[in-house]
DNA sequence: ATTCTGTCCTGTAGGC
DNA sequence: TGCCTACAGGACAGAA
């Protein structure tokens, strides 16, 4: 579910709240998320150990441990990482997977509703493939418009899935692609090869300009998303075509359009994207 | 080599 | 109301 902005707003929630806090106790209540690791050894490894840092790669949370340990956390489709204050009850719902109590007072709570999450306990980063192939963070200067160009020349693909491609760039998912077209005037159709050097500027600086937007709004919560403290982002309002179908553009008043990429739905405008 | 399709799983919305 | 189908913020293995 979560894409850059959503992730990022995770990390920055639980850096604020729960850096530096111990866990006291874990309780696994659905063992499916927990992968290449023994639940009690998932288990075991988390208990009386701090939480040293949260940090954001790609879609991925990783969280460093005082005993040596990264314990990942991709959160996919619906996955959610959830702080609760000492002075609230946590509610444990029939997708809550994973509750942590934390020494201080308040927990900490894995929610996944289609279970498609990942929780991992590594001692090193680069045993998990994902880190290895991932491309460069999008925000950062190891992103560049000539990088962007050169994976575009080389692809027939169309330019919705090179978006979505995330050895080419980390973090981009079907919401952002697709806003990220809308406002670069670019049709998600177009081949990546045939994409010219204006049209790169435009896609790179509206890459950064809408998830930069995004992560000021908190993210966007189309139905599952919460933020680190289960709020819901505000972003949903500035979106101006993903699941807007049939809504008119807010530019040319024609119907937004829905089509179907490599499996999976893009919207656009006709007339403004070329 | 590159690109696309099916799959993992659960819940919800819409059509009839 | 109920039944059925389509679809949902991701990633990857295996097939074309």
């Amino acid at each position: 579910m979560p894409e850059l902005p959503e992730v990022e707003t995770i990390a920055a929630d639980l850096r604020r709240y729960a850096r530096g806090k111990t866990i006291q106790s874990v309780v696994v209540r659905d063992a499916f998320v927990i992968k290449s690791i023994k639940p009690a050894q998932f288990k075991s490894s988390l208990e009386k150990v701090v939480l040293n840092d949260i940090q954001r790669r790609g879609k991925a949370l990783i969280i460093t441990l005082s005993n040596g340990y990264f314990w990942v956390v991709q959160p996919m489709m619906t996955g959610q990482l959830v702080y609760v204050a000492p002075n609230q009850k946590p509610d444990i719902l029939k997708e809550t997977h994973l509750v942590i109590a934390l020494k201080e007072g308040g927990h900490l709570l894995y929610n996944d509703q289609r279970k498609f999450g990942h929780l991992r306990l590594v001692k090193d980063i680069t045993t998990i493939n994902y880190f290895n192939i991932i491309g460069p963070e999008p925000l950062t200067n190891d992103f560049t418009p000539a990088h962007l160009a050169a994976s575009f020349k080389k692809s027939e693909r169309d330019i919705k899935n090179i978006l979505l491609d995330h050895t080419v760039v980390a973090g981009i998912g079907n919401i952002y692609a697709a806003e990220i077209l809308y406002r670069a005037h670019v049709s998600p159709k177009r081949r990546g090869s045939t994409i010219k050097a204006i049209e790169v500027d435009h896609v790179f600086k509206e890459i950064r300009a809408v998830l930069k937007l995004a992560i000021e709004h908190r993210g966007s919560s189309m139905r599952n998303y919460r933020d680190g403290l289960g709020l819901k982002g505000k972003f949903n309002q500035l979106i101006q075509v993903y699941a807007r179908e049939g809504e008119p553009c807010g530019v040319c008043r024609k119907p937004i359009e829905r089509i179907v990429q490599s499996g999976r739905s893009t919207f656009y405008c006709i007339k403004c994207q070329k």
